[in-house]
DNA sequence: TATTCTATCTATAACGG
DNA sequence: TCCGTTATAGATAGAAT
């Protein structure tokens, strides 16, 4: 719904990003208050954008709806919290510790153990599409410069125009 | 939507209720699905019809999210005895949240929000000792299949002097 | 009761200020 | 960044099955 069509995967330009999440918040909260309202369900939406605010819907007292999620799944939440958690710092740590490698390969160290079939995968990911990423940070740096100047050379123009009407002005109250 | 404008009101019919609360809970959930994958946001629905089935979408463990849910709202879902574990989980989350930031910078992906400094330091991260990391795992391939060669090459030599061996054993007791 | 159809209504992507 | 606008994609009410 919108000019163009998009496909359902993250939006890498961050400005963007926020603006589909702000009005997508209000959409899915409208949606849950209709359904709640409507069909006369009970309903909780809690979400944090990527920044970490947090918005909450709920027809009804959300730890109510949560004591209600227990006696339905049968999950006790409370009870094998710990290990859950326990569980998800485990994970996190290990996709941490894999980031960690994949950027040292992608820096070119580390190298030895991968299996050649590793090596194509790493190989593709830098000429597939990235091309070499030296290259671009270069050009993106060049063009920021360039925008620098033109912004200099603006604010010049501009202070000399200013001068000439101050000038002008303290001509006219002689 | 659809052919009549309805009013956000209870349905009154019991049967539409429920047929508007199977099509609407669809809605919803891919809604939610959307967004948490469009704008990298956590998500969680829990929705019970008034017969009380129960529906949930989470796009991340529930557990954790109402974790969050409870720091962020100060409000006490249960005891606070495991925060500890919910700090570490947030703290490494982060971490892996810069790292990905840094492996799509060593790709040259979303360099625009980057400062002048930053940038630097990036051009310098893959320049200093690194160079281009893409020749350095092509040479790193090569290197692999040389060593391939020599080990195939190993092989055939020592395969063929166990064959001579057998062979004079085999002369041997004839 | 669940699914399908489709006319119609709603959400929203892209853009402009 | 945060509005408002508009063209278009998407969701769905009502009906049929």
């Amino acid at each position: 719904m919108g000019r163009g069509k998009i496909e359902i995967k993250r939006i890498e330009n961050s400005t963007n990003r926020q603006v589909t999440f702000a009005k997508r918040k209000n959409g899915l909260l409208k949606k849950a208050r209709e359904i709640s309202i409507l069909c006369d369900a009970d309903v909780s939406v809690v979400m944090f954008s990527e920044a970490g605010n947090m918005t909450e819907y709920s027809s009804s007292p959300l730890i109510e709806q949560l004591a209600r999620y227990q006696k339905e799944s049968g999950k006790t939440l409370w009870d094998v919290k710990h290990e859950r958690l326990s569980a998800e710092i485990d994970r996190v740590r290990k996709e941490n510790s894999n980031l960690q490698i994949e950027i040292r390969h992608l820096k070119g160290e580390d190298l030895k153990p991968l299996s050649p079939q590793e090596l194509h995968a790493l190989e593709n990911a830098l000429e597939d599409g990235y091309a070499c990423p030296r290259a671009k940070i270069k050009e993106h740096h060049r063009k920021l410069k360039k925008n620098g100047r033109l912004l200099e050379e603006e604010n010049k123009r501009l202070s000399f125009t200013y001068q000439q009407q101050q000038n002008k002005w303290n001509m006219g109250a002689m």
